[in-house]
DNA sequence: TCCTTGAATAGACGGATGTCTATGCAGCCG
DNA sequence: CGGCTGCATAGACATCCGTCTATTCAAGGA
């Protein structure tokens, strides 16, 4: 990505998965999915440490799930949630920065 | 952040620098900044590759920098801009999930 | 079968965001 | 000094987005 100049249909498929992560209660639901014993949580574990209500919790979790982030399963009476790492590593090597020259004035 | 949960105070920084890069002429900036030769660029350079106004680019350009993702100076006539590495680095080991454990259903 | 509980969907609403046109400011040059 | 060029700011406007309440759907138990 700092080497050359992403295409405009990178970008933008790019953006969508930075839009996913540009929330702050979907940035812990995906740390608190990944961090949980398992690597899986189910909904009610995740409703109770936020101040939104249930609805948006599931809102959330379906934005993070359309973008690929985290996939679920119901399994009787609940829905289990977990992380996708393919995802969040491509985004990071993306981001790496590694032996590009540094910029800066002059 | 795939080990333990984030605080609400890093959620909130962590999605301000998210919702920086959640925008298709955003990122193609930066990539284009980055890949330029030298490693910055004149603004005059930014505006062709793009259908939007000029006044646009400059208020992408205000937002990733004050997202603290470029910097910019002027010289003479013209404002050249570079990428800050620090804070694309660190993102990108923040989603490193390596070694973790893969989750799934079951 | 009916009721209860866990979770998703529908629709409404206010605030944020991306874009534009018009304008302002800074620096160069004749 | 006057005008031109490069870039930023101001303000308007349409759309998107996060949140809510109300409702619906799914599964299990008495």
């Amino acid at each position: 990505m700092v080497r050359e100049p992403l295409t405009e249909d990178a970008a933008k498929s790019l953006s969508g998965t930075f839009k996913a992560l540009a929330d702050p209660v979907r940035l812990r639901l995906l740390s608190l999915i990944a961090s949980f014993e398992g690597g899986e949580a189910c909904v009610c574990d995740l409703t109770g440490p936020f101040d939104v209500s249930q609805p948006t919790i599931s809102h959330h979790l379906r934005v993070l799930r359309e973008a690929g982030l985290i996939d679920c399963e119901r399994r009787g009476t609940w829905v289990y949630y977990w992380v996708l790492p393919d995802a969040l590593g491509r985004l990071g090597s993306l981001l790496a920065t590694d032996g590009v020259a540094v910029a800066g004035p002059r």
